[in-house]
DNA sequence: CGATTTTTAGAGTAATTACTCTAGGAGTCA
DNA sequence: TGACTCCTAGAGTAATTACTCTAAAAATCG
């Protein structure tokens, strides 16, 4: 059994996810893996530290997706990191759904989320860049970041997009990988004017 | 002076587009037009009426943005509507930056969105159609709902991603038409590999 | 085993907040 | 003027909920 402080993350997770965390309270944690709340609060002194633990996780679990290693870059494996990062972003939907609520509420996050942001679209640029060089991508300079936004924004947003139009979805398994490849499928429309070669 | 029930979407859409629907209270609507809790209660019979009514006011201003008039559109006609739609997302912000917990929270909503967003995506092929008449984008039928459905999510999800990088923009309308501006910039990014002719 | 620390339980509280209720002003029409 | 309807006030309430506090079980360690 693993420690309760990442089961706490665990289910936190998975109820935010599937009902939004506005509509989650503390003790709907602590019922849903059958500990008292005061337990809870043991592990976290409060309802938003929980969700800034889920916040550095994820954060973690993107950053070490964008680490590329040196080397010319296929398609295949950009492809590869690509869906990893829907899909940490997808299992975090929750955080990208009420974003601004935390962003507003919590001065650390805040500032965090924006030096994250930002690396992660420097990380994006460096592994498009590497893509250009091995001839898979044309594309200026300007165009590969107006792109590179364009595709953060769009993968940060599909999940919100896609829960509001499907929301019975909530815990059909088949269904949400049905949506996260619609999402997929979408990015892949962004790019679709400056790919080159094996780009099919 | 207008009357009370829209003297009250307006402070609210005010208040909720800078602090948050879920931080704005019935009573802080009320005391910001200075009138009683009560008073608000009788225009509206609960917080979800006002914003439902917000909700319906933004559909309408949009559906009648997406509402062309026969005949060739120009490249200027085509921004014109733009920057309105855009701005009328804008000025909703609140809607997209909680639409998950609203559509969660309200079945009937959730169909009157639905139906929404398929018809805007219905009207906007047509317009992108036009343009391609006209000689302006080159396209697929594809290509082109997939851009289109790009254009709706970016543009829908780009209030609450500038919002969560600059929060403190609230209030700062010269900060605001910078966003905004961008916001315009990221979409042309998206639509330029398609445009031809006067696209400059 | 005894001591100390970590982990757990669960009843309880303080604060928030959406909303109600009663009652009275203000306009309109006979 | 009187009756009637619309509009407004504001004190109060019921319910929710994040969080606290005390105390006991369980694990760890000498």
């Amino acid at each position: 059994m693993t420690d309760t402080k990442t089961r706490i993350l665990d289910t936190a997770l998975n109820l935010f996810n599937r009902a939004g965390e506005r509509n989650v309270t503390t003790n709907h944690i602590a019922e849903g893996l059958g500990i008292s709340p005061g337990n809870l609060y043991y592990h976290y002194r409060n309802k938003a530290a929980i969700v800034a633990a889920l916040f550095e996780r994820y954060q973690e679990q993107i950053r070490d997706l964008l680490t590329v290693p040196e080397g010319p870059l296929t398609w295949q494996d950009k492809m590869r990191y690509f869906e990893g990062i829907l899909e940490s972003m997808w299992q975090a939907r929750f955080l990208h759904r009420d974003l601004a609520h935390f962003l507003h509420q919590d001065a650390e996050l805040r500032r965090r989320y924006k030096v994250f942001v930002q690396d992660s679209l420097e990380r994006g640029l460096v592994i498009y860049r590497s893509l250009r060089d091995s001839g898979l991508i044309q594309a200026s300079d300007e165009e590969l970041r107006g792109l590179l936004v364009n595709t953060w924004v769009l993968a940060a947003s599909w999940p919100g997009f896609t829960h509001g139009l499907n929301p019975d979805a909530t815990g059909d398994e088949a269904l949400d990988r049905t949506l996260l490849r619609q999402g997929i499928y979408q990015i892949i429309c962004l790019e679709a004017p400056y790919l080159r070669g094996e780009a099919l």
